[in-house]
DNA sequence: AAAGGCATGTAAGGTGTTACATGATTGT
DNA sequence: ACAATCATGTAACACCTTACATGCCTTT
């Protein structure tokens, strides 16, 4: 019933949610654009669309079915939209900042227009916190004796980079923010 | 003769080359040290070490023979440094820097004591350099109509972190260059 | 007419993860 | 005595990567 939980799969369930599209358009966005740093190889895109299409998380409707090249179109399905929204919906946790860290932004990138403004607010003030304890978690191995200089100096960019998300996260906090308040004003004109 | 060039191979030959260990203090390093963020399972060191051992990149000496639990401690070999070093002295290439990022981080950081000082001042002078032109290759597609809101906060985030990481090359550098000139003081006296 | 992009897939192979299994040693 | 940690491994599984295979369509 349910396909593998990998990252791969939600992926191609965020991007087909955005809107429908063909393996070859997949393959080719994965190849050409900055969400190609996951990963995506056509031997792994296809069979993973066989397996959505197979679980009834995502529908292929073939275009010009009398053509010798069948152009396979995948739609969204609901119980496709559920399964995308219960991955982003998950809380951030220290796991998941300190060894998946793409995966986080990934979900981030995928959650416009599935999520509601508050969850998007609740994840990015997670994320952050967490980027915070998990930098500070690591910063007692400054003082290891173990350790040499370069590893103090790989450590400390690492923890910079942590504090940097962090920042990230409520910057872009306000700016979704901002932008709902425009909205907002907006519409009740 | 050659083992699988894996990362978690020269990960291991690496930690190995800073001193003799056991498995299962390797196993102990990567769970509990920030070095753990590059993953290494027992399952994934164990056939690693025996694979490295069989090759002869390491040596693995029985420690108390005749006791009932064999306590093998692994030392660097010969070949074992040449390889170590022909990894480490790989220039850093884009391709590196935007989908293996890790790696780079990993391979500065146990390069210490194996390779020349000149050639790690070259690594980080090139490694800044790349992710610099990695930063300004990706940045075009902030202009893209396709991206979303999500989108683009993620992808200038990313921007953000690849310009920040080359300021820590930069800064690094700096660090190991003063390092040198004290000592080369220090020794001149 | 040839080349390159469109379009979809299969097969083999390797690598790491999870989970399990076993027993010794040390501390309480 | 009991628990936790030391210490080393094996087996099953799953996933991705690389490489290959096929043929259409469009542009030069």
């Amino acid at each position: 019933m349910n396909p593998a939980p990998t990252t791969l799969n939600y992926v191609l369930l965020g991007l087909i949610q955005l809107k429908p599209r063909t393996g070859y358009e997949l393959v080719k966005l994965f190849r050409t654009t900055p969400i190609g740093r996951f990963s995506g190889s056509p031997g792994a895109i296809y069979p993973a669309l066989k397996s959505l299409n197979g679980t009834g998380l995502i529908r292929g409707d073939v275009e010009n079915p009398d053509s010798m090249r069948p152009r396979r179109v995948y739609h969204m399905t609901t119980s496709g939209l559920e399964t995308l929204r219960r991955w982003l919906a998950q809380p951030v946790t220290v796991e998941e900042v300190a060894s998946d860290e793409p995966g986080v932004t990934l979900r981030f990138s995928l959650m416009e227009g599935v999520l509601e403004q508050e969850e998007v607010a609740g994840f990015l003030k997670t994320f952050a916190r967490v980027c915070d304890e998990y930098a500070t978690s690591i910063e007692v191995h400054l003082s290891d004796p173990e350790m040499s200089l370069h590893g103090m100096l790989a450590l400390q960019g690492g923890i910079d980079a942590y504090r940097a998300r962090a920042q990230w996260a409520q910057q872009a906090l306000r700016r979704i923010q901002s932008k709902n308040d425009g909205k907002a004003v907006a519409s009740s004109n």
